[in-house]
DNA sequence: GTCTATAGCAGGATAGAC
DNA sequence: GTCTATCCTGCTATAGAC
């Protein structure tokens, strides 16, 4: 193994072990070193490689958290274009699958959404860069394709709230997932997040107020 | 003054400081020398009074989130006992009021869905607190309100996630400001927190599948 | 009950050998 | 680039004066 490939190796398995970490136990909670202890690596690399350990979250969401955004975004553009039309149907229910079964694993997708509610409610930085480089454009983006299909009457207001709303149900059926087992007394098997992309779509759709059907 | 008066009054402000700060900034990041000068008080008083900083922190779930959470639900119930039917449209009206604009003000309702999103989350001790004593007999009571005017074939679990799918969105509301005030451009006046109950009551009887409308 | 003082420890960061 | 050794800051918790 060269230097270069093993500096590399280091450092990703710096980030993906940091991303898991702090997804679960939140920056404050997670010492530098127990993210080199996971990485199996040595307590300087941080510093040598990202400078501090703020900086080391903040390429966490520049490396990892952002380009899997993106990727979800895609998969959920893509699944859109396989169907005829861009009915709210069809959005409703791509959208579900994207963020609720979608291309990544279930412990990828639980960090993801950790990640993203620890922002949520704070101003740092790293909440800037999702606010403003994925999550605007991506609703801006959602509004747009829906807008044709709304009901006459609703404004760009009622139109962002409804994508909004949607937003919120994926984000909570991927993030409670303590409570909704508890309250339902069901786990997240396979068969159970069908349901929930069922439930998902055709909640919102609904909600959208289009007088459409999902079956 | 008093000793004991003067005992109460310590400890009160703590747990007030305390669970500002907490919400705030999360449990890790709040040091007990933050919490003692917020409260006027000497940093040994958090010892005295809770024994360590944990204790703390359970003891504000326990004497301060719960208690509010019981008068949220409460203000629920009685401003739906006003109405002379429990309609699934009373219902979502009832919640989305409660809480959106509720018997509190802006300051505690956030940092209330703060301190719930930060447990959600995880699995600690306060989070079971929450969980059993709180939000499974809530979301157990509101599904049996409901559960009358649901549509045929809908089985238990579809209730119940139209339950949690309403929850979602007061809770994504209230916590993700920043995101919602980005994306509308709208700060959470109170024109626009009517217009948010409005909306919610709307989404969530549409999604509800009754079909039946909110005017 | 409230304070000061301090013990005792864990954290982030760095210097310098290899 | 990676490691060990270490500095220093800031934390929780407690002992003991008042």
């Amino acid at each position: 193994m060269s230097k270069a490939d093993n500096h590399d190796l280091t450092k990703e398995r710096l980030l993906d072990e940091a991303e898991g970490l702090f997804a679960k136990k939140g920056y404050d909670a997670v010492s530098v070193r127990e993210i080199t202890n996971a990485a199996s690596c040595n307590l300087a690399a941080v510093n040598y490689h990202f400078g501090n350990k703020k900086n080391l979250y903040l390429e966490v969401f520049r490396a990892r958290w952002i380009p899997r955004a993106r990727r979800l975004h895609e998969s959920f553009r893509k699944s859109l274009d396989a169907e005829e039309t861009a009915s709210p149907k069809a959005v409703a229910r791509a959208l579900a699958e994207a963020f609720l079964v979608g291309p990544m694993s279930d412990e990828e997708r639980f960090s993801h959404h950790q990640l993203m509610i620890r922002e949520l409610g704070q101003s740092t930085k790293a909440f800037e860069l999702v606010a403003d480089e994925v999550m605007r454009p991506f609703f801006k983006r959602l509004a747009g394709t829906l807008q044709p299909a709304m009901p006459e009457g609703l404004g760009k207001d009622g139109l962002m709230l409804n994508v909004l709303s949607m937003f919120a149900m994926v984000l909570y059926f991927n993030f409670a997932r303590e409570v909704v087992t508890r309250v339902t007394g069901r786990e997240y098997t396979k068969a159970f997040k069908a349901q929930l992309v069922e439930h998902v779509a055709e909640f919102s759709l609904s909600g959208f107020g289009v007088g459409e059907d999902l079956h």
